[in-house]
DNA sequence: TATATTACTGACCGCCCGGTCATTTACGCC
DNA sequence: GGCGTAAATGACCGGGCGGTCAGTAATATA
C-alpha cells in the first residue's frame, strides 16, 4: 500500500509532488548552466520524470522559468518585510539584522543563484524581469531606504540622498551573491561573507577616514557600533 | 579609385578592416542578447557581411566570442594601471581618479556591457572566466588594494583588512555597470552615475555615522574630502 | 476481476542555427 | 584586356532541443 514497495512499478502517480519537485531541479539546472543551455529532459531527469510530463505541468519552457522565479521569490521577500514591521530601537541594528538574515536565507541557499539568473536573464525576458523588479527590487529597495531614513530623521546617520545610499549599502551585498555564482570559482582566495558583511556594515558606519578621538557629542559612538559581535536572528 | 565609387560592385575585399568590424557587431549583439541568443547571421548581417565570411576569420562562435572579450579587455585594463604608476600624492585622491576615470571608460562606453557578459557567461565558457579574472579582475583587484594599502600605512585611512575593503569599494561601481545593463529600464528613477560614484567615494570615506566636530588630530579633514569637486581626469 | 479514468511515457516532428563548401566576384598584375 | 588569386557569398547540411501526442500502465471504483 505504501508507495515504498513498489517491487516492480515502472512509475507512479504523484501528481501532487510532480510540480514542485519540477521546479527544484529546474532552479538547480538553471543556476547551473543559465537558461538557455538548461535541456528540459535534463530537468525531467533529474525530477525522475519524462519530458511528457513536464508539459503535463508547464505549458513551455518560459512558463517553467516564470514558476521557478515566482516560487523561489516568495519565501524570500516576505521574511525582510517581516522584520521591518517588527523591529522596534536604533537603525543600524536593524540594518545588521536584515544583512545577516538575508545572507543566511538567500545568499547562503540554492535560492541564491535566483538573482544571478535574473541579471543574467532579465533582458531576454523583459517581462518577467519587470515581475522581479516589482515583486522583490522595489521591494528590497523600500525596505533598505526606510532603514536608513529612520536613522537619518533620529540623527543616528547623516543627512544624505536615501535613494543612493540605499543602493550603495545594498550593491555589495547583491554583489557578493553575483561573484559567489560566477567568478569565485576562479578566486584562490575564497571570500568569508560573514567577515565581508561584517567589515562592509563596519565601512559603510563608520567610513575609511580615522575618526577623531573626542566624539561626545553625537547619538552613539562609532567604536562600539563597529565591534560588537550581535547574536544572529534567529 | 577610393572606396566611395563602388557604383555596382556588390562587395569589396577589406581583408584588414573585417575582424574590427565583427568583432564591433558581435560585442554589440553579445551585449544586447547574451551568447546564447545571438545568432552568427545576425553578427554578420550588422558587420555588413554574410556568414561565411565570419568563419573566414573566426574558426567558431565561441573564438568570436573570446576575441570580442580579449580586444575589448586590453584598452580596458591598460588605462587603469598606467594612473597607479604615475600618480604621487594622497590615496583618497588616486581612488578618485581610478573611480571616475574608470567610469568614463569604461562604465559609460559600450565596452561596459563586458563585464555583464563575463559574469552571465563564465560558468559556461571557464576557460574564458579563467583568462578574464587573471587579465582584469585580478589586476584591477592588485590596483585598487595597493591604493588603500598606501593610505592605511600613511594613516590617510584606518587599518583594516585591505583584500576586504577593496572589494567592498570595488562591488558598487562593478554593480552600478550590471545594473545598468539589466535591470536599469525597469527602473523609473534611473541613476545618476557621477551622483551615485561621488556619494559612493564620500560614504565610504566619511561614513554614515556623523563625525564630531572638533577633528583636528588627525591627518587630513573629512569634511574637505567629501565634497571637494575635482575636476575629472582626462 | 472488470472497467473507466488519468498520470505518465517516449518516440516523433520540425525548426533553428552553428558550421561547410562549391561557386562567384573583386582586384592586383602584366 | 586577360589571368590568377583570394575575398566573399549563400545555399545547404545535420544535430539538438522545444514541443506534441498516441499509446500505456497505474489506480480508483464497484
Amino acid at each position: 500500500m505504501n508507495p515504498q514497495n513498489r517491487h516492480d512499478r515502472r512509475w507512479t502517480r504523484r501528481k501532487e509532488a510532480r510540480p514542485a519537485e519540477l521546479m527544484a531541479a529546474a532552479l538547480d539546472l538553471f543556476v547551473e548552466r543559465g537558461y538557455a543551455a538548461t535541456r528540459l529532459d535534463d530537468v525531467a531527469a533529474r525530477a525522475g520524470v519524462s519530458k511528457g510530463t513536464l508539459y503535463l505541468y508547464f505549458s513551455s519552457k518560459e512558463e517553467l522559468f516564470k514558476a521557478v522565479i515566482r516560487s523561489g521569490i516568495v519565501p524570500l521577500i516576505e521574511r525582510g518585510e517581516r522584520l521591518l514591521e517588527e523591529h522596534q530601537g536604533p537603525a543600524h541594528e536593524l540594518m545588521r539584522q536584515i544583512v545577516f538574515a538575508w545572507w543566511e536565507s538567500v545568499g547562503n541557499t540554492k535560492l541564491g543563484g535566483i538573482p544571478k539568473l535574473m541579471f543574467s536573464e532579465c533582458r531576454n525576458f523583459p517581462e518577467i524581469g519587470k515581475f522581479y523588479y516589482d515583486e522583490v527590487i522595489s521591494r528590497g529597495h523600500r525596505l533598505m531606504q526606510s532603514v536608513l531614513e529612520t536613522g537619518m530623521k533620529s540623527g543616528e546617520f547623516r543627512a544624505m540622498d536615501a535613494n543612493y545610499a540605499m543602493r550603495l549599502i545594498l550593491a555589495p551585498l547583491v554583489f557578493l551573491l553575483l561573484w559567489r555564482h560566477s567568478f569565485d570559482f576562479c578566486d584562490s582566495k575564497h571570500i568569508d561573507a560573514d567577515k565581508y558583511l561584517e567589515q562592509h556594515l563596519d565601512l559603510i558606519t563608520n567610513g575609511l577616514v580615522p575618526r577623531s578621538r573626542d566624539q561626545n557629542n553625537s547619538a552613539q559612538p562609532a567604536k562600539v557600533i563597529s565591534m560588537e559581535k550581535k547574536e544572529r536572528i534567529r
